[in-house]
Parts: structure tokens; C-alpha cells; sequence
DNA sequence: TCAAAAAGTGAATCGTGCTTCACAAAACTT
DNA sequence: AAGTTTTGTGAAGCACGATTCACTTTTTGA
């Protein structure tokens, strides 16, 4: 009487959630929540509209997953970058450059995430994962302030201030494919710099820490 | 045969015109594009919805037009500041703090406008617009490094920057109505500060200009 | 192998909100 | 004042897309 799913099952129930997770997020990546139908979701992942359903209760719910998903991950990166060694100011650089180049990478998702509103669900999710994002920079700038490097300052107002510098100018400027990586690396570093000015750091660090190239060799 | 309005219906008819513009911005403003349907606008500017398509085509071309009603208003109030007299960064650090008071007491207007997508056509208008504001910090930055004020830097990246810095200051912590009057006047002073500090300013400027108390007299 | 349960299907349903339209009222012309 | 044209009405039409549901297929347990 009693049932119980094979372990293969539970697995191919797993991955189909999977499946549907980077679906929805690939369509968003390529053209904004608003082309992110269910019906689309699903057929790119290989299921019928209603399957959807049996892994989530609405599209909201769909959508506040993904979202968490991909700010969780983008995170989890910054939280390496702070807790590595270098100055503040050092991490703030790392920090602002390492969001920065991978949001132009997938203009969109980045777009989707960070700015486009939808229904009132997921922009709820979405205004926590902002706030997220703020508190790492807040934990930068107090850092900072700690060590000497940065003056004094709101940092609630400057950590906002932050991620809304970085956020318009890549959204902004946003041709995307169009920019060649060369511009794409000047506006990088424009950004970063900003961003440095902006919170008082005394030295501008170097560059890019050539040592130990994290993750995404940029080129070749 | 040929027909002729009467001055007075002229006039009654541009009322209308102003009046659904009017509604259709206090709606925007109260809560946001996602209230605003045609319906609604119709009834707040006592008019039937059909009449609504007699002044405007289409629901996104009404919202182009309030949009650029709106922004057209603002870089107007930006461009005085400009031709006033001060240093680069006294007329950075004015627009600064004139744009973000007036959103701050307006903020779902502010927001919509400068984030908030809808239909194409509108998004559209919405990215001229920024593009716009942009323009105005570009033309500070360019006159503040030709002074000596700023050091050199990517003007394009960094009016994004500025103008991406204070919207998100204002829509990140948009708590609205809760907060004082006195915590948001400190908002907007960190929030110059910081744009202050990123474009190189070399000396902050005083904090108001006491002379010539330009329009808002807040704080009685 | 068969019956019960779960998973999957996709067309129909439903809600929302823009737009149209058949008609009414008002304004102009003669 | 009668006829013509413009303006106004608001309910109906329509498109879009999320959600549901009667049904099929697959899986599971005996």
C-alpha cells in the first residue's frame, strides 16, 4: 500500500527540478522576466506546462527560487574575496570587479535580479537580495574605516550607493554583445575606481593582483 | 461643412489633455506603473475610459508622454543649478541633493521612472531619460576636470555612476513615509558626500550655500 | 502481471486589463 | 431648429499568459 520512490526517481525528480531551475534562469539571462513564460520555461526544459506545477506552487515562487539561487552563488564569491587576504580597499576593487565582469557576461540575469520589478513576490525577494549584497560592502566599508583606510562615513548610505553605482553603469551602457572585452575592461575599471574615490580610499591598490588568477581568465 | 472648435472647447479639450497627464502621474507616483491602468487614470481625471483614446493613442505612448513631462522638469531644475554660479563641485553636490530631496518625497515616481520597466516603447523612453540625467553630471564632470577641480577620469562611467548611486540610496531603503524628515536629510548628505569623494573633488564644499535659498526652504 | 499511486500532458479555463465600438450627448453650422 | 460632426460613455471584445484538470503514461508494490 504504502509508496516509495525508487532512489532513481528521487534522483530523475531532482534533476527535472534542476532542469526547470536553469530553464527559467537561462530565459531570463537571454531576454528578461518577460520572456520567461511558464509555458516557455517548461518547453525549454523538456516538459508540459503543468509539470511545472508539480515542482512549484506558482510562477512567483519559480521565479524567487531562481533568484536566490544565482544571489546566493554571486555571494558566496564575494565572501572568498573577503575573507582572502589584502587591504580593504583591495577588496572592495576585487569585489566590484568580479560582479561586475560577470554581470556583463549575462547582462540580463544581472538586469533581471538586481532591477527589474515583477510581481510583487518576487520583488520582495528581490529588494532581501539587494540588501544582501549591501551588507557585504557594508562589511568592507567598516572594515576599512576600522583599519584607517577610509574616512568616517554612512556606511549603510555608501553601501547602497555602491551597488546602485555599479548596477546603472553596467545596465546603462547595456549593448551588450556589441562592446568589445577591451571597452568592456575599460568600463571595469572605471567602475571600480569610482567606487574606490567614492569611499575615501587613500591608495587606489594595484591593478589586478596578478597572483593566484581567480576563477574566469579573462584574455585568454 | 468645414468645422471649427470654439476657443473655449480648445480649451476644455487641452484641460482634459493636462488633467489625464496629471492623474496618470499621481497614480504613477502613489503606487507606481502597476497601478496605474487606464481605468483608474480615467477615473481619477473624471473622464470615461473610452475618452482616454480620444487624447492618446495607446496606454504606452500616454506613459511616454508623462515620463517625459516629468524628466523634462527635472533636468530643467539641473540645467538652473548649472548656469549658477560655484565651483564643479558645488553644482555636483546641488543637483545631488535637489534630485534626491525631490524624490525622496515622491519615490515610487522617482523609482518608475528611472527603473521601473513596462512595455518596450516605454522602457525605451525610460533608458532616453537616464541617458539624460546622465548627460547633465557628464557636462559637470567634463567643466570640473577642464577646472582642475576633478582629477581625469571616464565621464561617461561616472555620471552612471552618480546617477545610478543616488537611485539606489533612494529605492534600496524605500521605507518611505516612515522616515524623518531629519534621517533623510541625512541620507541626502551622505549620498553627496559619497559622489562627492568619487569624483576626486578636491575640497568638499560648504554644506548649503546659505545665500539665495534656492526653491524648497526645508527645515523651516 | 495487475492494481494503486504518482508523474506528466496540454488543451480548456480564468483573471486581468488594454482597446474598441455602438450608441448618446454636446457642439457647431446653416 | 435640423443636420452634421465631434466628443464622451462604458460595456463588450480581445489578447495574453498563469493556472487547472480530465486524462494518459509511468512507476511501484503485491
Amino acid at each position: 500500500m504504502a509508496y516509495k520512490r525508487s532512489p532513481l526517481m528521487e534522483e530523475r525528480l531532482a534533476a527535472n527540478r534542476q532542469r526547470i531551475l536553469q530553464a527559467a534562469r537561462q530565459l531570463v539571462a537571454a531576454g528578461g522576466l518577460r520572456e520567461a513564460q511558464i509555458s516557455a520555461v517548461a518547453a525549454e526544459a523538456g516538459l508540459s506546462t503543468g509539470a511545472i506545477y508539480r515542482y512549484f506552487p506558482s510562477k512567483a515562487e519559480l521565479f524567487v527560487d531562481v533568484l536566490n539561487e544565482a544571489v546566493r552563488q554571486e555571494i558566496e564569491i564575494l565572501d572568498v574575496i573577503l575573507a582572502g587576504p589584502g587591504s580593504a580597499a583591495e577588496h572592495l576593487a576585487q569585489c566590484v570587479e568580479s560582479f561586475v565582469s560577470r554581470a556583463l557576461r549575462g547582462p540580463n540575469l544581472a538586469y533581471a535580479f538586481i532591477a527589474e520589478p515583477a510581481e510583487p513576490e518576487v520583488d520582495a525577494a528581490r529588494i532581501r537580495c539587494r540588501m544582501m549584497f549591501g551588507d557585504v560592502f557594508k562589511r568592507v566599508l567598516q572594515d576599512g574605516i576600522e583599519r584607517g583606510e577610509f574616512p568616517p562615513q554612512n556606511v549603510d548610505a555608501s553601501a547602497a550607493c555602491i551597488v546602485g553605482a555599479y548596477t546603472e553603469a553596467l545596465v546603462g551602457p547595456i549593448a551588450p554583445a556589441t562592446r568589445s572585452v577591451r571597452s568592456q575592461d575599460r568600463l571595469i575599471e572605471s567602475v571600480r575606481d569610482f567606487c574606490l574615490r567614492a569611499v575615501g580610499a587613500t591608495a587606489v591598490p594595484p591593478a589586478k593582483p596578478p597572483a593566484r588568477p581567480r576563477r574566469r581568465a579573462r584574455t585568454a
